[in-house]
DNA sequence: CGGTATCCCCGCCGATACTG
DNA sequence: CAGTATCGGCGGGGATACCG
């Protein structure tokens, strides 16, 4: 089903990430890196263009010497957030209890 | 960091599946597997043995012949119903520019 | 019916090196 | 600074076969 797709890329961790790393504004691609722990070059650069390509993140090059890059979500990312943001409440809000229960899940098993 | 760790599930494709699937009541395996097109017995297993596991998803075994498992929704599951909807909801509302924004950029591509 | 076990392919992903 | 190219390991996930 086509919605799977779009949930594989929303439900992706590198594109929530980045998602609400440019919900509060623009951020160049470095920036991106250094707000992102964890994130390799090479997943960042293809999160963005997959965001880029689902019109999602819009991207911005200003060519200078040294080169600029400005990602930005685009009307359809913003409208993205909040729902996102949600999930990621409601991660925050549950971890304890999920981890609760895989501790007792993982005990359980003799 | 650890709310990666619950995206991760929470953001499954297949686990997505799922809960929506357990959100109007209780399942059996095989109704499930109906239910949502494209799992294959095995990631159907497997998604639920990490869904039990994570507090989410409750496994009731019925000994008889034929063997009855049935799989429901915890409160906990039934908490990440609303998050998860609303990002299905979105995922539906915009499919629409989502695809559109894709056949650009893929025909953008010289 | 509701699994588990095994095989195997493929794409994700990090590491590293190179480019404009 | 902002990428692309390439390699290699690892895990996701389908196919198939078998079990209680």
């Amino acid at each position: 089903m086509a919605v799977n797709d779009i949930l594989a890329r929303v439900g992706d961790k590198w594109s929530v990430r980045v998602v609400l790393a440019l919900t509060d504004g623009s951020q160049r691609f470095n920036q991106l890196r250094r707000d992102i722990p964890g994130v390799s070059q090479r997943m960042l650069t293809r999160t963005l263009r997959g965001l880029e390509r689902d019109g999602l993140v819009s991207r911005t090059v200003t060519p200078s010497v040294p080169p600029r890059v400005d990602y930005a979500l685009t009307a359809l990312g913003r409208s993205l957030c909040d729902p996102v943001a949600r999930l990621g409440n409601w991660a925050i809000e549950n971890i304890g209890k999920v981890e609760a229960a895989r501790a007792v899940f993982d005990g359980e098993q003799d």
